[in-house]
DNA sequence: CGACCGCTCCCCCTTAAGATAGAGAGTCGG
DNA sequence: CCGACTCTCTATCTTAAGGGGGAGCGGTCG
């Protein structure tokens, strides 16, 4: 390790809840003699104000954290800096919660199960402003594709109907009529492909329109 | 690093699907004097074929893993050596995995957001055949106490529930009639205190009963 | 402006789900 | 051997859920 160090390594942040992850991420990163780790953040706002305050090469960020979620993340550092390169590593392989961080700029997304090599190769890749994306991630992205996506209120709805709730129940707590409840719950089922609220509440986990 | 050396270091086996997570946790054992890792898993298979073959004092692993979960690994290890010493460490903060694993004899269990120095003294506690258990996974496990438990055909049932199945579907899975379908719903229901179906898929995935 | 969309409300109708109660056959442990 | 438990099945009844329409109203956008 000598001649190719002139040119300034590739400073990182890593966001995610796990400390452990965070070592795990950090030995692999600084063993590396062309990167390096500047700064870590345990929750979505200390993601942010370390990006505010280090501006790396890149942002390595987990979707699930405390506070602030990582679409969220994506969102408010991209409107900071729009040429941000975030490279997103997470756990869920939602076709939504990939569409949601690639179509909102993301410049990577992949696995936590994903071997040392790629790993490294992603945060190389995005670096230099190149996208990546398994192969496994990018036929979910695809998979989206088409597939007709739930309104707000949809949604809303949704996530009542996934802790159970009753039609009249979820009439009551968004304050319309049980038939309306009704006319969103059928859209819902029609959208998802859905027989019954059973189903489309586990076709929704499944596609990571929903977090439990 | 002198002195206190003499004695035996700690041997900890590390078994969890992510190899980010297994850095992690290796960086962090194998910078302390007291201990060391020696051998690593990728899934369930993996961890009972290296704990037979080195014998490790500590056998770290992760609740969720390819081809073997992490109970049934805990089942094979304590019949292999029923004096073996295993920590548990994952993300999975449900009552039903947290007891199943304490209840079948693992020493430890703890959740990844751990602080590092936790993970390192349930280590060492659980090397020393001390249990350790933190104070909210240990009041979860108390929670479970008192909850009436499901039969394995509940189970089957509720897998089939929560994948969104009718009655009539399920019972045309298992062979049996709508009305004994019913009859298993109606106790899934009680069991779980719920309303409705969903509502039970809901309380059931919470508690760790089924994983999605 | 007119088309489109999202949200709201309404109707009727069929089917699935849940509540209640009873009962026989098997297994297991005291 | 006798409870206790599990699994199975039965029947009836009430209510919730879902399918198929239609329709008004406030936006936005070409």
């Amino acid at each position: 390790m000598a001649a190719e160090l002139k040119t300034r390594r590739i400073s990182v942040i890593l966001a995610d809840d796990h400390p452990v992850v965070r070592d795990g991420l950090a030995a692999m990163v600084n063993q590396q003699s062309d990167m390096e780790v500047v700064a870590e953040a345990g929750d979505g706002d200390e993601a942010i104000t370390s990006y505010e305050q280090h501006h790396p090469d890149v942002l390595v960020l987990d979707l699930r954290m405390p506070k602030r979620d990582g679409v969220a993340v994506v969102q408010r550092v991209l409107e900071i800096n729009p040429k941000a390169r975030i490279l997103i590593m997470t756990t869920y392989d939602g076709d939504e919660d990939i569409f949601q961080c690639l179509s909102q700029g993301a410049k990577g997304y992949l696995l936590k199960d994903a071997p040392r090599q790629e790993i490294l190769a992603a945060i190389r890749a995005v670096s230099e402003d190149r996208p990546y994306t398994s192969s496994t991630v990018a036929a979910k992205a695809l998979q989206r594709m088409g597939k007709p996506s739930l309104t707000q209120r949809e949604l809303d709805v949704l996530q009542l109907v996934a802790e159970g709730r009753s039609n009249k129940d979820i009439a009551r707590r968004l304050s319309i009529t049980e038939g309306t409840a009704k006319t969103h719950v059928k859209a819902i089922l029609t959208k998802l492909d859905a027989i019954s609220r059973t189903e489309a509440v586990a076709v929704a986990h499944k596609r990571g329109l929903i977090h439990l």
